[in-house]
DNA sequence: GTCTATATTAAGATAGAC
DNA sequence: GTCTATCTTAATATAGAC
């Protein structure tokens, strides 16, 4: 491999991949050198802290992705049916129409450092938030709303493990397309 | 570590407790042997196949135990709300309260065998079969029991991720708790 | 900042004694 | 059927040249 270089960005997407993938455990410097075009030691020279720090850069990144793509957009002025529709086509994008595993899950098995588990436990508390605002927004009184929220999540994290098991995105697809009705 | 035996049975309750745990490419020889108190040796000996025939077994006997103590028993003759009460309770336990993540989900990613990826989605149709007949025997239409019964299992397994992201159980526990109103 | 080369540890897997 | 011992490969991690 010649000399390489690629952005932060870059380098963070391509790593979520392959941690999307094949998991925290299943995620080896090796695969994640191969993905990115740099080598090991040029992985280490950005990322001292090596795996374990590469997760938690994929954790925040996805926690960024969702603020800039899905919870910015949902706060914006304008009719909260048609945000949400342009927010599930993004995350119908981010999740490859149901057949990339979700970072949530793959970086939530045991394995991680606690750092990890309490940047995924504030970029989901952080998306939950979301989508209760824009079921209130929607109407919902506060209540019935962070129980929607909760179970839109629920329904988008389900599906995509049945899906997989299944080898069929239909469930997923069904998921995303009950989002409007249920969080409104 | 003195000679040891331990049951088949045995062996595969805790070597899923291993693989569920921490996954599929979590999971190694070294944990399995601390797991069940064989030397690595000694479990090539049972499983010559290796961590791949270990986990596939460990899918198969995860088949075995739904179709033991969910399938058959909501099959049995009388009140379909009764039976899918007991039925709830055997996957409280199977989930430790919500607490252990779902074998189906940790061995459906990346790294298996095709051999194991076909053995999860035998057991996965079985078990949408499993609600979708009780469903149906509650007074349900086809098509609609079939819809609550992929839903009931979508729901069980997103509420376990997010528990687990969120560390908290109680997503999980409302899903079981919402069980007899959508299978019936 | 990236590379080649290498050190160290752990994983998968087998041989052969008991 | 289980064990100790060993082999081979792959993984994490670092040193030092360019």
């Amino acid at each position: 491999m010649a000399h390489s270089t690629i952005s932060d960005e870059q380098l963070l997407i391509r790593s979520a991949g392959v941690f999307r993938t094949y998991g925290f455990e299943g995620t080896s410097l090796a695969r994640l050198s191969e993905a990115t075009g740099l080598e090991k030691a040029s992985l280490y020279h950005r990322f001292p802290g090596g795996k374990e720090q590469i997760a938690l850069a994929v954790a925040q990144g996805t926690h960024a992705w969702l603020r800039q793509n899905v919870f910015e957009p949902l706060k914006e002025p304008g009719d909260p049916r048609k945000k949400l529709r342009t927010a599930i086509e993004q995350l119908r994008a981010c999740y490859d129409d149901g057949t990339l595993p979700c970072a949530f899950e793959v970086l939530s098995l045991a394995g991680g450092s606690p750092e990890l588990a309490g940047a995924l436990k504030d970029a989901l508390q952080a998306w939950i938030k979301a989508f209760t605002d824009i079921a209130k927004e929607s109407g919902l009184p506060s209540a019935e709303a962070r129980k929607r929220a909760e179970q839109a999540i629920i329904q988008i994290e389900g599906s995509l493990i049945v899906g997989r098991v299944l080898g069929d995105t239909k469930a997923f697809r069904k998921s995303l397309d009950e989002l409007p009705a249920l969080l409104s």
